[in-house]
DNA sequence: TACGGCGGCGCG
DNA sequence: AAAGCGCGCCGCCGTA
């Protein structure tokens, strides 16, 4: 027995098991199941399953479960079960058995119910695994270990040895995961069903469960299928550069090595700390964090190397910040993403919907979310992923998405102005905060691309404009810091000016925009009050550590509790527009898929001929994603092109 | 040889 | 580093 409890028993099946019909039978008249998978390995677009296992509370006679282990060839006699979009599926991590489902030839098209997403909406610091949901949900423990053997043997021989040599085991295992996860998934819906929450929306969004069942059910789908879709990547363009990107990288580590005098390995912090602070003598910037046993030593970061070469003038400090460039550069981008390319030469990323607290997506293996942006990668990554033949990339960006969420959010009729007028917020907020014409705001920024651009001459960057310029600048610092907390000393480093000079900056700021202030305040109160932070939807994060004694470990959460309703907010919009585009069928009608999706920014793949249409489309989903208009339209820019950097 | 902690750094 | 939010991956290094 595998779980601390007494359950049924486990049942086999395979293609010849005289009860198959009566059992598929049954399961097509019983509308929620939880279904799990044992498959050959965990890579989601090449294993597929051996066994999978079902567990469902039995029609008519309630608190009575089966629980079945079948081999992969009894899936055909599912088929037409799968295709049944009225019924409901629940799993642990569900996007991965779908996808082991889908190798098989089987495309799920009920509801789907991810536990591990209904877990993260209650216990966010939690871990979201079967083992832990079930010992903390259920009080169930865990008792045999198939560790050992899954690591030993590899699962496929691991599972098929036992299915020859000890069946009982395999079936145990099986089935007690799809048994846990239906009790889990009773479980988790009545606390989301008796979890309140406060949203813009009470009529829709009054407990989690409105939540998850009308955003985060359909979303898990979404993600599937952006995760089936991958990017298409140009290989033959990462090659291209990987030559120079490693020459370069090569020549600025043999000039360290030759300045320094002797070999040294220039990815070591440690041995360039010897060599700054031991050998050379420079008194260190600032301490690293110390971990776990506390002990603090002199960082060598960007920083670091930048005051070293302000202040000591150190010439091998200076080619470290090449080094640092292109060596992140060649590792994470020129190597890893030719190493994840599948055999079409596609990416396949994970986009995680149960780990960011503010219920962002992450993304991983591969992250396709810190791509360098063109303007900062002199050899253009994005240039690298690319459409298919005959297909163009559609990239669509919510233009100052937190910045209007902050408004509507505070109320704040200035700013929201500056936005119903259709103005850049960064130089309408600068036009208030410093009392500089917009229009000047505008025509410094025309000039200054102009000059770069090599249209103009440089004299004609007046002092003036330098100021707007400048004005601008720091204006959207403080915008993005407040949003995170930020103080004057930090701000003060950014912008490279006095303490004092960025205290008077953030309360001219606040002052200006009363509401704003006011906002934060009242987000951190309202965490105090409740112990929560909320979204726009009713997402929300618990903050105990507001009330901490521990001044630091409260400031943390106070900073936390202003900005979830800001960054969630946001990802609530992005996550609805993504449910909306996949509801507008973009895939009938225009062949257009979704790829990617960064936070503010989604990514198709689409014809050439339908581009135009889709883009229109896709704009106007994006834009009209809630359920009612805020005061602040949402705006969307729109491009399309041959490659992640043409598109925007 | 594998793994986790850590520093460092890419993105929004 | 510091009262800057949210992520994930790389290489190094110490440990098993």
């Amino acid at each position: 027995m595998a779980w601390n409890i007494s359950m049924p028993d486990g049942e086999w099946f395979t293609r010849e098991t005289p009860g198959l019909e009566a059992l598929v039978r049954e399961v097509a008249d019983t509308p929620v199941m939880a279904i799990d998978t044992e498959t050959t390995g965990l890579n989601y677009m090449k294993d597929f399953p051996l066994y999978w296992s079902l567990s469902w509370e039995r029609k008519g006679t309630p608190g009575h479960f089966r629980r079945v282990c079948l081999r992969a060839d009894t899936l055909p006699a599912f088929a037409h079960v799968f295709k049944n979009p009225d019924r409901e599926w629940s799993f642990v991590n569900a996007k991965y058995d779908m996808h082991m489902l889908f190798n098989a030839g089987f495309e799920l098209k009920g509801k789907i119910l991810d536990t591990s997403v209904m877990h993260s909406l209650l216990y966010e610091e939690e871990r979201h695994d079967l083992d832990h949901m079930a010992t903390s949900v259920l009080g169930w423990t865990w008792k045999d270990d198939f560790k050992t053997g899954f690591k030993t043997e590899g699962p496929k021989a691991f599972l098929q040895r036992l299915e020859q040599e000890d069946l009982p085991r395999l079936v145990e295992y099986a089935s007690n995961d799809a048994y846990g996860t239906i009790f889990l998934r009773n479980k988790l819906k009545k606390e989301l069903e008796g979890a309140p929450t406060w949203s813009l929306y009470p009529e829709m969004f009054s407990t989690l469960w409105d939540l998850f069942i009308k955003t985060e059910s359909p979303f898990t789908r979404v993600l599937w299928k952006c995760e089936r879709a991958g990017a298409f990547v140009d290989v033959n363009y990462l090659k291209s550069i990987e030559g120079p990107v490693t020459e370069e990288l090569n020549k600025v580590e043999r000039e360290i090595v030759r300045l320094v005098g002797r070999p040294i390995n220039t990815n070591s912090r440690k041995q360039l700390m010897e060599y700054f602070f031991n050998q050379k003598g420079y008194q260190p910037l600032k301490m690293t964090k110390g971990g776990k046993s506390g002990i603090k030593e002199p960082a060598v970061d960007f920083d670091t190397l930048e005051y070293l070469v302000q202040k000591y003038n150190d010439p091998v400090a200076e080619n470290m910040l090449t080094q640092r460039d292109l060596a992140k550069l060649k590792g994470t981008y020129v190597e890893g993403i030719q190493n994840s390319r599948d055999a079409n030469g596609r990416v396949h990323t994970r986009f995680n919907q149960d780990v960011a607290r503010t219920g962002r997506l992450s993304s991983s293996d591969i992250n396709l979310q810190n791509i360098p942006r063109p303007d900062t990668d002199k050899f253009r990554i994005r240039r690298a992923f690319i459409p298919e033949e005959r297909n163009n990339l559609i990239v669509a960006d919510y233009e100052a998405l937190e910045m209007r969420l902050l408004a509507c959010a505070a109320m704040e009729q200035d700013m929201i102005q500056i936005f119903l007028d259709g103005k850049d917020i960064h130089m309408g907020n600068a036009s208030l905060v410093f009392g500089l014409p917009y229009d000047d705001l505008k025509a410094a920024k025309k000039v200054d691309g102009e000059v770069k651009a090599g249209k103009r001459p440089e004299s004609d960057m007046t002092d003036y404009y330098q100021r707007c310029l400048l004005a601008r600048q720091h204006v959207k610092t403080i915008g993005f810091g407040l949003n995170y907390g930020m103080k004057e000393n930090k701000l003060a480093r950014d912008l490279k000016i006095s303490k004092q000079e960025a205290l008077n900056l953030m309360e001219k700021y606040m002052s200006r925009y009363p509401a704003v202030r006011h906002f934060y305040d009242s987000s951190i109160e309202t965490v105090r009050r409740t112990g929560y932070a909320f979204t726009l939807l009713g997402r929300r994060r618990f903050l105990p550590e507001i009330l901490s004694n521990q001044s630091d470990v409260r400031w943390r959460a106070e900073r936390q509790a202003s900005n979830v309703p800001i960054q969630g907010t946001a990802a609530d919009v992005v996550k609805m527009a993504m449910i909306k585009c996949d509801e507008a069928n973009l895939l009938d009608e225009f062949g257009a898929h979704m790829l990617i999706q960064v936070h503010d920014e989604l990514m198709f793949e689409c014809p050439e001929e339908t581009t135009d249409q889709a883009k229109k489309v896709i704009q106007e989903v994006m834009e009209d994603s809630l359920p009612s208009k805020l005061a602040v339209p949402l705006k969307v820019s729109i491009g399309s092109g041959k490659s992640w950097m043409d598109a925007k």
